[in-house]
RNA sequence: GGCCAGGUAGCUCAGUUGGUACGAGCGUCCGACUGAAAAUCGGAAGGUCGACGGUUCGACCCCGUCCCUGGCCA
């Protein structure tokens, strides 16, 4: 249970967008002109290791400003919405102690709004998943959608019957707690005084920035970043493997397609991970929309950024 | 120049022993989203079946010619 204490005394800046829209350039000029912190919500990023493949800030860039939440999981662990929501929570608390407006950059919506909306997650049990995605793997989604019709139908209602993934999870939840899994709860409370940016980008545009970004990450050598990280267990993890590029290169490792293939795959696969993050950020009312290439773009950001934190803090 | 294989959705390919293309995967577009979210999943739009002529009640499927692609032989 969070309680929510006086939105008034704590500012945060947000800073959302597509990869390759420019989030972190953005995010950094902000953080220099307010004397911020910056805080990853880029869950990928918060790997060790996965550094040109997912773009991460250098660490030139984190000795001019100080980032938070990068490289804080080995690459065997299993991400997690939670796990982040607590590491996060405290680590803007510990911002907001010092005074210092925290600056979340990232594209990872559902961390965003773990972070800053007063989302709870239910517990989570490896021997009851395990046992769940055990049926899931001998009787097929189908079989776990007509379970979830029989325990719990609002949920069953709201939960497609070929995601097998969703399907464990509220199965899991149910079989824990007890009670009904409600997909869809009531919008959350926000816990900040959250001033919302994205950095809007026209697809087409998108689509060359993502196209020159991933030939980037091939000329700095990613395969060998992914080579590396397959040796320090990469492949054995759940989540880190699975990540846009990665699980193109090590597919291409393993033999199964050559290089210039991975690389367009790769591409193809940041495409429609940004088209999904669009997707989820399009819903978002609170963002304002800012053009990545506005030439007064941190200007903007900054009285945005000032204005909303002037209104809500009346003197 | 000859022989062989092939030309079917934007791409890679299934398929019809002649009766309105059952297509699939990928891409594209739209959408869902509370402990893997760079994940997971749903829906939709797209085809005059290389061109022309012939056979046939009817051809994408048979015949002929031509064009294109790949391979082999000269």
């Amino acid at each position: 249970m969070t309680v929510v204490t006086d939105p008034r005394s704590r500012p945060l800046l947000i800073v959302v967008g597509q990869t390759a829209s420019g989030k972190s350039d953005l995010g950094i000029a902000l953080a220099h002109e307010l004397g911020g912190e910056i805080i990853n919500a880029d869950s990928m990023a918060l790997y060790r290791g996965m550094d040109i493949g997912t773009a991460k800030v250098t660490l030139a860039e984190r000795v001019r400003i100080r980032h938070h939440l990068l490289d804080v999981w080995d690459v065997r662990h299993p991400a997690s919405v939670a796990e982040y929501q607590g590491l996060a929570r405290s680590v803007v608390e510990d911002v907001h102690s010092r005074g210092v407006v925290p600056i979340v950059v990232g594209g990872s919506g559902l961390y965003i709004r773990a972070l800053c909306d007063d989302l709870a997650f239910p517990q989570t049990d490896p021997e009851v998943r395990g046992r769940w995605e055990k049926r899931l793997e001998r009787e097929g989604p189908e079989s776990l959608h007509a379970e979830l019709v029989r325990r719990d139908p609002p949920s069953a209602e709201s939960i497609q019957p070929a995601n097998g993934r969703r399907l464990v999870r509220a199965l899991e939840v149910i079989e824990i707690t007890g009670r009904p899994y409600t997909a869809t709860v009531p919008a959350p409370q926000a816990l900040y005084d959250a001033t919302f940016i994205g950095l809007d980008v026209d697809r087409a545009i998108l689509g060359e920035r993502i196209e020159a970004r991933v030939d980037r990450m091939w000329d700095q050598g990613f395969v060998d970043e992914v080579r590396d990280l397959e040796a320090y267990g990469l492949r054995d993890g759940i989540t880190a493997r699975r990540a846009v590029g990665y699980a193109q290169v090590l597919r291409h490792l393993a033999g199964e397609m050559d290089g210039h293939v991975a690389r367009a795959e790769t591409v193809i696969a940041t495409r429609s991970f940004a088209r999904r993050q669009m997707k989820w950020f399009g819903r978002e009312p609170r963002i304002t929309w800012l053009p990545y290439d506005a030439p007064d773009l941190l200007d903007r950001a900054l009285n945005l950024f000032r204005r909303e934190t002037e209104i809500l803090r009346p003197k």
